[in-house]
DNA sequence: TTGAAAGCGCTAACAA
DNA sequence: TTGTTAGCGCTTTCAA
């Protein structure tokens, strides 16, 4: 059935070939192949025979020629720092739920939070002529970034902002009122003694929550407790901090952690002191990562609308292509608090 | 800092701007700025010259027009299921590894189970001449994977095969030995009565785990109890039957499970009818996916090289590329067979 | 309805 | 060393 072909037996199809084969013009085929026969009130007849010549002779258009005609791609580049979680595939499903019925396609790469592979994929996308560029910032990426703007290439940040890039058009889960959700359900638990785990890059959205977490104490006349507030780098580990801040005796009743990875080592870390999730110390993430859910941990967390923000940003896309703008500027912060109620909070 | 440009504003700079800007030939420029300049013997003057006028003009090699011309694209298409897991992520910095010394680079999309996705992701990456497909293989897609042969195009399997394309290059993990790694490791921990939870979607790989398990059953003269061995569907919840597995007196004191979710879900199940994890229970996963490290879960499990199966397979489409040969059915099963022990076996 | 032809930006063969 | 030029395959204008 499979058949090893040698490419170079195999001529490639162009439409001045079925022309030729079908005894017509090339702009004939051309209009036919494109779909504006009936535009051009080409025959059913010729339409037909045309349309089954090239199927015949395994016609597949050539991309790169009819773009290079038009000067565009009709792809848009989705570039992300990692694919380790379901971010980006959920994200990716909300793009394609909105490009699905356009004339636009996406294709994704990854930064890794490397700044020199950042500008080659920059780089790549751009020699390609994608009609737009669709990324997860990274700070240190700015110069880059500002290549896609001074290209005049449509450019959109997902989920956060860059410091002096503010005219970048973004859409983003809100943060703060997620925060706001989850500080709300420890309070409404009768929690007061609420610490916090979180990190902090630098990042807007990322800073939103620890802001949430002060003013919603603040908000109900709770001091603020610096020994209960830890900021970690990402994916640090972070078990020792936990257990440092529960030996004391005088220690917090429920953690509000910024990322669900934290609130599952924490988790992990407290029952491992012999304290008790919920009873003992109440626990809540952010962001329903996977993991969280597991009979074992069963953290409650806020659900954020990857997938929304993945559909707003690919409409963002193709209305700065169509307006042929590379920014506008506009902020889009999806709300998504859906609170997601497990284990971890279920007294 | 940032300008929102407008892209009707710019006019495209192309060699042909260059060379007039310069008072020079097309081909000059051309050379030049393709890197040949050295070969060419061009004054290291009018190099230098052409240089600084480009960047100056912000000139962006047009990839289209260039791969129009070469009929190639340099770009390697990766087709993977979804990216929920940190398997694209880690098999991508195996392609990456690979490609980055050449002039081939990885973009990636996905084809979320679904034969008109798939079918849609390959037209366009043929139509956008990608110089090879890599994918992760889907049963329902046979047509379209034929049409990549068919079209001459090189295509390479990743983690399986599928039945009646033998011819198809294949890049994947040993699952049958890394099986075995797991079953010894119950066994050498004394375990005689071994369950198995896994899944079977026909492919061969996953079919595998169930062999080795069988195998390994056979070999140390202990009779296989089909009450013992549970098939799912992928991304069942199994609690149900963990429990019902467990709930009799003559039970099991040892699960192998065909992936770490298995795994993940039964220590939970296990702990929630009381049992202990590994005292009563040994618990072994496979693929040391995200989450089995998690404090709580402690899954003990195998690892999956997924870099060096993403690194494979991009050496063979470079291969199969300056072959002109769309697949030699060549096979390639990469040994993985680390034990990570966690928890769940540590007695 | 159909045909002829220009040209998108780049490469590379050929000439000078 | 440098200049000229012919395409790559497709779209689209202009003529017929």
């Amino acid at each position: 059935m499979v058949f090893a072909a040698s490419i170079s037996m195999k001529k490639q199809v162009s439409t001045s070939m079925i022309a030729k084969e079908a005894g017509i013009a090339v702009s004939t085929t051309g209009f036919i192949l494109s779909g504006k026969a009936r535009k051009m009130k080409i025959s059913e007849k010729t339409e037909q025979r045309v349309l089954a010549l090239a199927k015949d002779l395994g016609y597949v258009p050539n991309a790169l020629a009819k773009n290079l005609r038009r000067n565009r791609s009709g792809i848009i580049g989705l570039l992300y720092n990692h694919l380790k979680h379901h971010w980006a595939d959920e994200s990716l499903k909300g793009v394609r739920s909105v490009l699905g019925d356009t004339e636009y396609s996406p294709f994704l790469s990854t930064h890794e939070f490397d700044a020199k592979l950042l500008e080659k994929e920059v780089e790549l996308m751009l020699q390609h002529r994608f009609d737009a560029i669709i990324s997860v910032p990274f700070k240190e990426g700015k110069k880059t970034y500002q290549r896609i703007i001074d290209n005049g290439t449509p450019l959109i940040f997902l989920n956060d902002t860059l410091e002096g890039m503010s005219d970048v058009d973004m859409v983003a889960w809100n943060a703060r009122e997620a925060s706001k959700t989850a500080m709300n359900h420890l309070i409404s638990l009768g929690r007061k003694k609420i610490g916090f785990l979180g990190w902090d890059d630098g990042r807007r959205m990322i800073r939103a929550r620890v802001e949430a977490y002060r003013n919603c104490l603040k908000r109900e006349g709770i001091d603020l407790r610096k020994d209960w507030m830890r900021l970690f780098p990402l994916e640090a580990d972070i078990a020792e901090s936990v257990v440092e801040m529960f030996s004391e005796k005088d220690r917090p009743d429920a953690l509000f952690c910024g990322l669900d990875i934290y609130g599952i080592q924490a988790i992990g870390a407290l029952e491992g002191m012999g304290l008790k999730v919920p009873e003992d110390v109440a626990v809540v993430g952010m962001g329903n990562q996977p993991g969280s859910e597991f009979p074992s941990i069963g953290l409650s967390t806020v659900n954020s609308p990857n997938e929304s923000i993945g559909a707003k940003a690919a409409s963002l896309a193709i209305e700065l292509i169509e307006q042929k703008q590379s920014c506008t500027g506009s902020r889009h912060l999806l709300h998504g608090d859906d609170l997601v109620i497990r284990r971890s909070t279920s007294i």
